[in-house]
DNA sequence: GTGAAAGCGCTAACAC
DNA sequence: GTGTTAGCGCTTTCAC
């Protein structure tokens, strides 16, 4: 077993409560006695436990992270940045992934509440209500719902729609399908009412699919057999998987359909075409997480809910073209 | 605060020691009092606090998973892979980056060792006396990198670069590079290796090199210049970076170059030319690590190091080709 | 089968 | 500035 601070305190010659201090309060002891202790400590290669200090305070300094997907791109560069924006406030994180499953999301809450000070929800599957409930046992950030009351993080993805089906627009298509993400996600509810609210297009809904390469690709026959030119798909992946599949299926992108992703992951950037995007900063999402996170658990029962709303914007590739003089609607 | 042991044994009417034993010990209780504690538990929302568990126990059921770079497709599968595992054995895991940085891994290890019952290390730019000594302190088990003494799990990169190899001389390739990867990388050794065991061929080294997109960007133009006209690269982001690189330099790939891949990503499925590439088992890895670390936890100090060894595979798409007439050194 | 009591490693009043 | 003491939530002998 390793060092405790008894071991410390007795090779010092201290109280166990001087050790504590030095570690916890070091300008409350005498600098000479500080030194006999830090040096003890060294020499017995003691390290707080940092469970039976949260005992104590209340406060474990981790922080639960809760995504749909670990291995979707989008997700492991949020997670790369709220991790290291954690370590550099001496807080670790506890990654989970739910697969998507509602239930799990709600579990895996549950059983990390007690161990963190707080957890990031991001892109919650999870009906609203069940969130305020599971609100009152840790303290929340969520990224991706718009949820009155608790700290959000938002990407404005609606903004983004906007501008790629403008743009699908500007180049003459009219008839668009939306590839929608799962149940759930607010994110494809937004890109949903954006599009809906744009003027003068045709607009076929597909969904809700599953935000992968597969989700995708399964739509293909569909995409292809309905009456459009230009597609919006919830994320890169779907989109990447849809240009497959349409290829696979002899259908041109973009000379026949024009495809839109969203999200900016490197597959996306290399695939060919290359495919048009909205550029979501997913790293960024992470670090703001964990900052307004940190600010909600600093400020205990006080604490005011705060609102950070990043900016997406297109990226325009290959994937993407003028509609065909043939396929066009009007003049 | 929430509801502790003390809330529910009062709810129930019995001492905390017969809660404690529900929880820890269901049958050393009567069916009768275990039903009404649990019920007096679910009631009051009651969930065991694991930090407090620990304490006395000594198990925290929390695992640390140690990777280079979180945002890198082989590391998130794996991670993937390793955490949905560790649920199911109900553990969680803290997941932490060291941006291929040694020092900060040693620290992360350090930090997380009082946290969690063993540690999975996965692909360390650590040099093993560092990670001999670290390993007092927890235990371990090592992804990619085979220590003595230690639980292992291997993934046959060795072979796999053979077959790559074999594949690009079997294609009329003789003079050809290896982009290594990161300065104490285990994997990139064993390429190195293997590929300086296949006879009859003229090999380039180039490295050590930062094992991403931009490392192998920055390769390009030595490439470009340097006699050779088959690569294989330490990983897909590099090989992906180099393709970008050298079409943008003009040079055909794989009409001039062919290059190879290692890990199989989804950018490298969907990039043109399609990237060959050694497949790599991330999540199975993953999978496996936590199996032996949890079997290597169990047995306590008794416990035999085991080795697990994953098959690699050959991916033959469309960034390798035949090895043009004029460019073709023997006959 | 259940209760009593000690203790895991640490912090936080409160004395001195 | 440092020691004393109680206690965080839980498990684990040991009695009964």
């Amino acid at each position: 077993m390793a060092a405790t601070i008894r071991d410390v305190a007795q090779a010092s010659g201290v109280h166990v409560s001087t050790v504590s201090r030095t570690f916890s309060a070091p300008h409350l002891v005498n600098t000479e006695t500080r030194n006999r202790v830090l040096a003890a400590a060294e020499d017995l290669g003691y390290r707080p436990n940092r469970a039976a200090r949260a005992l104590t305070t209340g406060r474990t300094h981790n922080l639960g992270l809760i995504v749909a997907d670990i291995a979707n791109p989008f997700f492991s560069h949020l997670i790369k940045g709220a991790q290291a924006h954690a370590r550099t406030r001496d807080y670790h994180v506890f990654v989970a992934d739910t697969d998507e499953d509602p239930q799990v999301e709600e579990e895996l809450i549950q059983t990390l509440a007690k161990q963190v000070d707080g957890v990031l929800l991001c892109s919650p599957r999870l009906s609203n209500r069940v969130i305020e409930k599971l609100r009152e046992d840790v303290p929340f950030v969520v990224v991706n719902r718009r949820m009155k009351g608790m700290s959000n993080v938002l990407m404005d993805v609606g903004s983004g729609a906007r501008e790629a089906i403008g743009h699908l627009v500007s180049l003459g298509h009219r008839r668009i399908a939306l590839l929608a993400g799962p149940a759930g996600s607010w994110t494809s509810r937004e890109i949903t009412d954006a599009a809906h609210a744009v003027p003068g297009i045709d607009l076929t809904v597909f969904g809700p699919n599953s935000p992968t390469e597969h989700g995708g690709l399964a739509l293909a026959e569909a995409v292809a057999s309905a009456d459009v030119t230009g597609v919006l798909a919830y994320n890169d992946l779907m989109a990447i998987g849809l240009v497959e599949g349409l290829t696979a299926l002899g259908v041109e992108v973009p000379g026949r359909v024009s495809v839109v992703g969203i999200d900016d992951i490197v597959a996306g950037r290399v695939s060919r075409p290359k495919l048009t995007t909205v550029a979501m900063p997913a790293e960024a999402a992470g670090r703001t997480a964990v900052d307004l996170l940190l600010q909600l658990v600093g400020a205990g029962e006080t604490a005011t809910p705060a609102l950070a709303t990043l900016a997406t914007n297109l990226i325009i590739r290959d994937s993407t073209g003028p509609v065909r003089r043939e396929l066009r609607t009007d003049p």
